[in-house]
DNA sequence: TCTGATATTATCAAATTGTTAACCACATGC
DNA sequence: GCATGTGGTTAACAATTTGATAATATCAGA
């Protein structure tokens, strides 16, 4: 996973929006928004957030029917989703939450408090991965950027570095090829397909072992 | 991770003590208890549970002290530790979750909501095992994009497994022609009947297993 | 048996990926 | 300022795989 982590924020209340935002953004987070159900969707395929936080009350499709519709895609599976609602109502929050739910917030919500509470999310979505990752011979530092398999050290360029990293995040998985461009080059950038392709030849090449299977018309993933 | 779930829940008051107990074992969770900090580490300790649910207010120890001693120890650095407090202050719940806590509740609460703000912990933890249908010797995981039958495994081409995960996501159902065809190649692409036919022939070939029954005149189904 | 539907096979077109070389941007050291 | 090296991207082409279709054979039910 890349370093920066994407939130995407869908309120129709544009005040809210932008005052989540804002404080989201000062913590270091990159931000998304969406004024309804629909933008919503959009805007979490395109962008593949980390991290969603949805309004219950929208017009149109309001947010559980969101996280229902996403709930749905594999690739959502492993995102965060918290509600945030006006409606402090024990219905709402028990059916919001057996959605497929990791949170229900109420409003209002001091800005403090939410931060403090998306922080607690990540943090433990975080651990799972931990900064030093061991996969038989094949050691991956993340904090020092540094492979070693078998015992020596292996330099990788950082595209490089990155692209193994997520592959070896969660062996086995298969990326998809937009997964990689989002995770690796961020939303904003725009490369070629066969950049990827490139880079994944590369590690191929500098790690002798055979770990990078493909699969075609789908993605790549790690295998020992 | 044992398939009954661990809960220890620490406070001071034995009438919620023993109201959380009681849903949470209607539940199916396994729960201890302990009245006050020092008593909370000693049954964490001893039981190592999953979750851990404590009060901030109790006497000697209180639940902050807790988190703090027990988040320093490695063997309870997965584990989920939530908050459970009458303090609705903001500095406290924000104190509470920067210690390490996965998330921070206020009492009064239902024990409707209560457990369902549990089964959401655990679905998050649980969730290592990504997605997977099993059908007696026959897996399929679709995040690994892989099809194992009696331990070996089969590869197929990203249409042949699209068509097999469908089919088999729903065993026993007849899909129809039409139903296939938006399902797997999208109502954009149009093709030809026949197409079908050799796809499904290409995995009865490939899984020797005679899984997919023909329906003349209306569609497919998978059985075993 | 006849007929409509499906299975099978071979074949071709299209999509996807692998590979190599070249290019540009940028940093570094002379 | 100027050569040099590195990293990242792209273009171009080769190699490969996949998907769709047509043609023919086979099957099941009326």
């Amino acid at each position: 996973m890349s370093n920066v982590k994407k939130i995407l924020i869908a309120d129709d209340e544009p005040d809210i929006l932008e005052i989540i935002q804002f404080n989201l953004q000062q913590e270091g987070y990159e931000v998304f928004t969406a004024k309804n159900g629909d933008e919503a969707i959009e805007m979490a395929k395109k962008h593949l957030p980390n991290l969603i936080i949805l309004d219950i009350m929208m017009p149109g499709k309001n947010g559980i029917d969101v996280c229902n519709i996403l709930r749905m895609q594999p690739i959502f599976k492993e995102t965060l989703i918290v509600f945030l609602s006006a409606l402090s109502d024990e219905g709402t929050e028990i059916r919001g939450l057996e959605t497929g739910a990791d949170d229900y917030l109420t409003k209002p919500i001091s800005p403090k408090v939410l931060i403090s509470k998306v922080n607690a999310l990540f943090r433990r979505l975080n651990n799972e991965g931990g900064d030093l990752l061991q996969l038989g011979d094949l050691k991956i530092d993340r904090e020092k950027y540094l492979i070693n398999y078998q015992g020596s050290d292996i330099v990788l360029a950082r595209k490089e570095f990155e692209l193994l990293a997520l592959l070896a995040s969660k062996p086995g998985k298969v990326f998809l090829r937009n997964e990689i461009l989002n995770q690796v080059w961020g939303t904003e950038v725009i490369v070629g397909d066969r950049t990827i392709d490139v880079h994944i030849r590369k590690i191929r090449q500098k790690l002798d072992l055979d770990c990078i299977t493909t699969v075609k018309g789908v993605g790549y993933k790690f295998e020992l």
